[in-house]
DNA sequence: GTCGCATATGAACAGATGAGCATATATAAT
DNA sequence: ATTATATATGCTCATCTGTTCATATGCGAC
């Protein structure tokens, strides 16, 4: 199903630009894996359970209460941090301690962490 | 509004660890932010257009051309991660031209797709 | 077995999100 | 001025997402 819009009748972009493109980008399957993984950081409840588990291992209920959230929301968003192979967890008794099951993570925050903060001293000085 | 539901009796959580959270946890507004940087990195089309960005700066017709898409869901997403600082743009005559204003994008996709090939070795090798 | 507590899960509902369409704006040419 | 082209944007709608509620499961104590 093609456009029906018309699309800009130059060209701007390179042969050699095209072919470097198609060589560095990732297959469909991997970029949609990608967005996935991305989705997974961009709400702030998983974030803060992360930030959690950068300390230490810690039990769902201890989750829920030091975020003040239901333990089933708790619940329903550790499920996705499994699903997406972030955390991992162990049970003991009735307990489950959930812990971090990659090392990506931080610094994929540090490097979030680091744009914003580049972008706040922009908007200070550009006003 | 405290929970009317029932939390666990006991705590887990160290009170030395909660010291350290509390350390290291950056403000409620920092962590929005965050949120809101890796929900602009969940989609495949913003992920594909920025993947376009790494190899060169690149005209909105282009992109929509290259990517399948019509100019306005194209201009659409632009206009996040203009928002979010994560492109510029310069016009020249009718034409404008975006390119990336962020050197972390690059390191966070490149620790994103680490995750998701040691994840897909672990399920080679899990069953 | 029953009871109680910790966790998981399915359904439902409100709010967010991405794309399409129509249209507005910007620039150049005439 | 008008016309043509490139891009931006407001509105709408279908889909997705996070939380709540109710309920199920898992495990230990009895």
């Amino acid at each position: 199903m093609a456009a029906t819009i018309e699309i800009c009748k130059d060209t701007f972009i390179h042969k050699d630009a095209v072919e470097k493109l198609k060589r560095i980008t990732p297959s469909e399957e991997t970029l949609y894996s990608l967005s996935e993984l991305f989705k997974v950081f961009g709400d702030t409840t998983r974030i803060k359970i992360l930030f959690m588990l950068f300390v230490s291992e810690v039990c769902v209920c201890d989750i829920a209460a030091f975020l003040n959230m239901s333990q089933s929301a708790i619940s329903h968003q550790l499920r996705i941090l499994k699903q997406m192979r972030l955390v991992r967890f162990r049970r003991q008794g009735k307990t489950v301690f959930y812990s971090l099951d990659d090392n990506h993570i931080k610094r994929i925050f540090d490097q979030g962490l680091e744009h914003i903060l580049e972008r706040s001293r922009g908007e200070r000085s550009n006003g």
